[in-house]
Parts: C-alpha cells; structure tokens; sequence
DNA sequence: CTGAACCTTAATAGAACCTTAAAATATAAA
DNA sequence: TTTATATTTTAAGGTTCTATTAAGGTTCAG
C-alpha cells in the first residue's frame, strides 16, 4: 500500500511514517500543503491522509480542491481533539475517516487498511508491501517467480496483512479443508518463502507468532 | 442503508422519513426514548438518529447508554437548541455528528452518507486501557510482542478492569481449573508483564492487593 | 521480629517451529 | 512415449522459544 502524508509537524511525521512504514505501508511525506495538492493529484496512492492545520494551505483546501477535481483517492483528516466541528466539515467535504490528534498509529493502520480493503483494490493485479511487489498474475514477487504454493501463501498473508493467518487457516485456505493435521506443509512453504526475501534482499520478513501463526512486517532501518 | 430515528414531533418525523425513503434509505422510527434504546441495541442500523429533547428519556441518555455498552453504531444527534455546547456534549459523548433543527433534510441525508461511508471501527480485535494498545489478533502490546501465557493473563485483568482479580480466578482462567494451588504460575507471569510495561514506559501499572489479587491502574503524573 | 504473601530470576524440558533433502508427482520438452 | 525439469509431499533431525520449576529475596501486617 502507498499512501501520501501531508503533515507538517516533522517530529510526529517522523514517528507515523517510522511505524507505517514497518507494517509494509510506503509513505511519502510533504509538510507543505501546496505540494500536497499537486502530489494529491496523481492516482498512485491507495490513501490520502491530511493534516487539517497547515501553513498556507489547509487541509480542508486539499480535500475540497481534490474532490473538485473528481479525485475519488479516500482521504483520512487528521485534527486535533478540541476542533470537534471539523470532524462534521471534513466528512462534509468528502473526508472517508477522520482521526482525533493525537492517535495511536496503530489506530491509523487500521483505518487505512479498512479503507483499502473495499472492494475496488480487492482484485488488484499488483499488491505492494514494503519494498515488495507481487504481481499475481504471473505470480512474480520483484524479479522472482513464485511456485503455485508459494504465490497462495503469500497472498494470504497479503490480504490483511496486519492480521495474523494460523496454520489451520492457511491449509484449508490453501491445501484444503479435508488436510487436517498437516501443519509442516505450511511450515515447509513459510520457510520456502522466507528464502526468497532474503534471495531478494528485502525489507519484509514473515514473523512467527507462536501458537497463533504468522504475519508480514518491513524492517525499518 | 438502514437506520433508526428516534423523533417525538410527530409532524416532522413524517417529513423526513418521507424524503429519507424516497433516497432509498429505510427508516425504523419510533418517540419513544426507551424504545428507542432497546432498538439502538440491536446492530442491524447502520446509523441511528436522535432528537435530544424526548420525554422520558433524552437523546442524550440513550447516546450514552449505548456508548456504555460498547455499540459502536454511528449516531447523529438533533437538537433545537444551537448551543455550542450541547454539540460539545454530544460529541463527547461519543456522538458522531451534530444536527441543529431546524435542518434541510438533505443535510441530514449528507451526513449519513457520510458515516456510512467510513469504515466501522475495529471492535474488540484492540483493546486501550491508559496509554497501552493491545491487539489481540496477534498478541502485541503497544510495540512489544507477547506471549501466549502474557497475553491471556493481560486479557483477564482488562476484562472488567476497576476489580480486580485474585490469584485463584486467573489460574483458573488460564491454567485451567485443576490446577490449584500453584499461585506461582501467576506471580511469575505478573513479574513478566510488569518487565513488558516498564519497557514500555508505560504508565500502566500492575497493582497488587495483599490477599486479594491483582488489577490495573494508570498512574496520572 | 516473624511468618506469610509476594516478587524476581535463572535453569530446564519439551513443544512448536525450522530446515533440508529425498521421494513422489506433475508438467513440459523431445 | 520417453525424458527432463519443476514442484509438491514426506520425513527426519535440528533449533528456538516458552512454560514451568525452584530457589532465594523482598515486603508487609501483626
């Protein structure tokens, strides 16, 4: 997932994007707004996420300069807790969400993975996290190809990436509901899979929840 | 969409249902407030709108009511009274949005399409308590991972946190009823959690009730 | 001061997980 | 069809992590 971040208080940006970016989410940050526009304009982005106060230009102005223009991009309004009537503007204005400073970002990421779950991004030929791209129609993540198993495990662990898949879910989703038991194919293909990050020299690991399964994270520095 | 409307003034209760059908938006209404809560119970609306002056009980009550019990349904308030502050009540109250009467019932139609629009929130997948975050579906803390054993044991003392609970109750919980007796198991998994949230910085802490057990309080500077 | 309740820590054992390679199977090429 | 190649399944042994155990320390009430 791709987002853009317009937000000019560097410290928090630092902190959000640090976090973002960690859960396979790239981000790309303005702190002004002018430039936010321009950028808003470019239909790359899954989401929009819009500081309200900015110098210059507000984020209100963005939002209603984008939805003039037709831009359907969902665009998530950030504001602190006290203006509780921007909340009503922003979703007025054609906001998809709106988020109270300050915020957990933990909170942000569910908000923003709600929003690209809906149904347009569903069957998306092309699914990004972190620095990875696969492309599920030739069933090639970066420059590797991927087997039949390996492809269906990783777009489990694609879909809702924040959510952590078990076992038993990834073999019946995967080899079938009547494959009770066989838990060491799943953990056969993990470790196949892992290989070929590291092949690929990439950012993204899966993590072992023990007793609960596994899930995808970027390493950030 | 379907949504509830809970309207004494019977006059213009059939105005705006009336518009609001014909916008292909179906409309449960009732005047009763206590009606009106009972039905807010249930989670089949997707919005639920309220008059703030009702006999018996106030918009206000019943908003409250079902924040209380964790009914994360949007909820519009309607008020004659264009009081700043009612608004600020409203919305504290966990109110989603603020509707002055008298209003255009295409305003009132905007709105609603604008909270239907929003993702619902994550429900009960995280949990706040203070400044912590916890994450059920895969076992974090704020950025710590937890264990299986930790992370049952943080569940018990989150459920219900103002009691607190004592040695015996968690070990049954989490051990499983034969298990008595070993009150150990538990002092050592509260020593690990208290490790996990000094980490943390956190301000939440574990205290300890001397013969009576253990719960969770967030230390205010 | 004393004992009970509670806390902390380190060591251990076993479950859960990982990796690898060989065997079986499917797929493609000749 | 036969051969070659790629993928999946099976199996075995190795590694890591967590729950448990145990021992000794600390706090608190009487």
């Amino acid at each position: 997932m791709r987002i853009l971040y317009v937000e000019d208080e560097k410290f928090l940006a630092d902190a959000v994007i640090h976090v973002l970016e960690k859960s396979g989410i790239s981000v790309e940050w303005t702190d002004d707004g002018e430039e936010g526009l321009n950028l808003a304009m470019k239909p790359i982005y899954d989401c929009i996420v819009l500081d309200v106060m900015l110098p210059k230009m507000s984020g209100f102005d963005i939002l209603r300069h984008i939805r003039e223009r037709e831009i359907k991009t969902p665009v998530i309004m950030l504001s602190a807790l006290s203006q509780a009537e921007d909340k009503i503007k922003g979703l007025n204005y054609g906001a998809d969400d709106y988020l109270a400073k300050p915020f957990k970002t933990a909170e942000l990421i569910a908000r923003l993975q709600a929003l690209s779950r809906r149904p347009a991004l569903q069957d998306e030929k092309v699914i990004r996290f972190g620095d990875l791209y696969y492309n599920k129609e030739n069933r090639t993540l970066n420059e590797l190809d991927l087997t039949e198993k390996e492809a269906l495990l990783l777009e489990t662990l694609l879909q809702e990436p924040d959510r952590a898949k078990n076992k038993e879910y990834i073999l019946n989703h995967i080899w079938g509901s009547d494959n009770y038991g066989d838990d060491n194919y799943v953990e056969v293909y993990i470790s196949y899979l892992r290989k070929k990050l590291k092949k690929l020299n990439s950012k993204v690991q899966i993590k072992t929840i023990r007793n609960l399964g596994y899930k995808l994270v970027s390493k950030v520095e």
